[in-house]
DNA sequence: CTAATAATCAAGTAATCGCTTGAATGTTGT
DNA sequence: ACAACATTCAAGCGATTACTTGATTATTAG
């Protein structure tokens, strides 16, 4: 006997959620937002072992958020589409707004400092075109590499302090890392602004501002 | 020894996620979205035993997608606000967009004809105005009651028929029931429309209606 | 064809999850 | 205080999940 459709409908939207229910997938899917990726790539960057990344993977392809093509002998994978990347960042709004523990642990990232609003992204690229921000990307090299925005500096957080000190004291200067879950843009204005310097955060991360359909930079 | 703050918010996202990833609590998001209720009354509508409907609740509330209050004996559940609403239609989406499974499943409902475009809750709303538009609310007399679309008329499935009959055979009829999950609303606009008549279903359900800000009738 | 590389599959284990059952807690009305 | 009601807690179970290890399947290079 079958179910009924409507208990198939719901089985299948947990999939997609159940996708999104284990850490590791989470910190694969930022991953493969900053471009596309094989599993051996994907792995170390999230220290996961080979075989588990690859069935990792393969739950988030049987739910729909990412897809993946043969190229030789890689397997790359990339995100279905933006709304996976708007479901990620739902999932982050809404923790954010509703769980105590969330806003601890942002808190922490500041240092205790009251942590000013993110710049939004037309923001950002208002001054870009003044010529008037200067922009690190704390991401790591590699990523970097892949794709950034226009003008952006990338600058690891141990080089930060050696950065920020050729700079003009007076400097705006705007953080931004991989998206939705970053972490690096809270902990490299936290530290700007411990020197005195005016650092703010980026709303989202490179995903977004490419899915904005803005200018990216790759090497 | 504490763990990085990043894998601390990793976890509470996927807390969030991983209440959404089971089709009990699915459902009861359904129901506590046509209005704030009691345990009792969820286990029963959901076919879930209290004390595991309770369990589920809890898991709910302590992903922040609900809230709930005690008035007298009973604790009454309801949504955080409309973000939740907006994470578990996002999860349709992508399930719609990106699951084979969930096509067929929607065609079934169907009936194999191609199901017409919904139609918009704007364009509802200018028809109502207008008073061209016969509403069918396809829900229970209960969920009817604590709410629902000006002018709209409370039809079960069963009683469809009956009621189709004694239409003008040139009527528009929009049919809509609980919301992002909704099956009955498909069901209903594939009954009418093998009679020959014009009916749609409504993007969206009475949560969504009500959440635009427009009017809704309590009885 | 063979070796090397990249990814997946298969089996096993420890932990977690969903559900049930029965007891415990909190609140209201008598 | 007591009984009645609504909900939660606690323990136990079978099923599922995340991860590891080792074998297997594609693809390319020699």
């Amino acid at each position: 006997m079958s179910i009924s459709p409507k208990a198939a409908l719901l089985e299948e939207y947990a999939l997609v959620a159940r996708a999104l229910s284990a850490p590791a997938r989470l910190v694969l899917l930022e991953q493969i937002a900053q471009g596309e990726r094989g599993v051996e790539a994907l792995a170390d960057k999230t220290g996961l072992t080979i075989a588990n990344a690859s069935q990792h993977l393969q739950h988030l392809r049987r739910a729909g958020l990412v897809t993946s093509r043969r190229e030789g002998k890689s397997v790359l994978y990339r995100l279905s589409d933006a709304k996976t990347l708007a479901l990620m960042d739902l999932i982050r709004v809404v923790a954010e707004r509703n769980l105590a523990q969330v806003e601890r642990i942002l808190r922490g990232l500041s240092d205790g400092a009251d942590a000013p609003e993110p710049v939004t992204r037309d923001e950002l690229a208002a001054r870009i075109e003044e010529g008037s921000v200067t922009i690190f990307d704390v991401r790591p090299p590699d990523e970097f590499a892949m794709g950034h925005i226009p003008g952006a500096q990338n600058v690891s957080l141990a080089d930060l302090d050696r950065t920020a000190a050729t700079l003009d004291p007076g400097s705006d200067i705007v953080a931004y890392c991989r998206g939705p879950y970053c972490v690096y843009a809270y902990q490299a204005v936290t530290a700007l602004r411990k020197r005195g310097l005016k650092a703010r955060r980026l709303d989202g991360g490179l995903p977004e501002w490419r899915e904005d359909g803005r200018q990216v930079i790759a090497l």
